[in-house]
DNA sequence: CACCCTCCGTGGACGCGATCGACCGGAGCC
DNA sequence: GGCTCCGGTCGATCGCGTCCACGGAGGGTG
């Protein structure tokens, strides 16, 4: 990870479908080395994916809401989240310190599906309760932050 | 936005870099077909961007804060949202049904850093109180959901 | 019913990009 | 000094992106 992987990562953070040939020219280099560097990049786990960022609501996904979960004193956690897993409405699944173990990031077509998704929350062995906030607007999101160069 | 527009989306969710070529075999056109509609999706708004997804701790972003925040009944919203604009930690921002008007996901190096931002965020006019908690780890983020066509 | 217009697709052509292999230069080590 | 390894460039080949001309389906109109 020298000055060239960072660049690297940020112009496909920004724009993940840049093309070699045009990446080689931002960073200096031939197209087969940058081939080679993201390569790298890929299977050393930096980079995980490359993922087209949709508007939620063009796909039926208007109602997105934040979930807290307290678990139950005797459940298993690996089974609760492997539960969660199986629910597909649930983007991103956090584990937090403080009393709600997960934070849950779902997103689903109407509040009648939310509604749906929290009763089946509620049921799943293992979890004591929820708490749900709503997001009325999303300000933005997954915005990539800048990398700066580790202090050393 | 019919069914091959929606096939389109969710394949470039799962994989952003796919060649126009490769998506036309999949769904069964040909290639320039295939990019005027990825062309029409991006400017009409469904597609907002195409991003590499990075691991965090790779470029230096180990930790991972969700933050509530409550507004001052005296503080100009828009103000408040300007302020947490500028600040590039914060990843994601939604404006909030409840109590606490936005919930922040930010990420930062350090604990440290993490202290100094709410620092500033408790400092910001037009906000009275912030509610932090830190996430242990991360289960899954931004998993992409199947897209399922309109109940029509 | 014939006609035309529009939309959306195909096929062909051409230039550029992706990718492979051969080669090369500097750093580190005997 | 010379070997080896790493990471780069260069050149060639093949496939892809992209532009353009063409064509067929569907709908509105005289």
């Amino acid at each position: 990870m020298d000055a060239i992987d960072r660049s690297l990562v940020e112009l496909l953070r920004g724009n993940a479908r840049l093309s070699y040939a045009e990446l080689a020219r931002q960073v200096g280099l031939s197209a087969p080395a940058v081939h080679e560097r993201v390569g790298k990049l890929e299977s050393g786990g930096v980079i995980r994916a490359y993922r087209a960022e949709v508007e939620p609501e063009a796909i039926g996904l208007g109602v997105t809401a934040l979930i807290g979960i307290v678990e139950d004193s005797g459940g298993d956690t690996d089974d609760v989240l492997e539960t969660f897993r199986q629910m597909p409405e649930i983007e991103s699944c956090y584990f937090m310190a403080g009393v709600e173990s997960f934070l849950l990031k779902a997103r689903v077509g109407t509040i009648a599906e939310l509604e749906q998704l929290i009763v089946r929350l509620s049921r799943t062995p293992g979890v004591a309760s929820t708490r749900t906030g709503i997001a009325l607007s999303t300000k933005w999101e997954n915005r990539p932050q800048p990398i700066e160069p580790p202090a050393s």
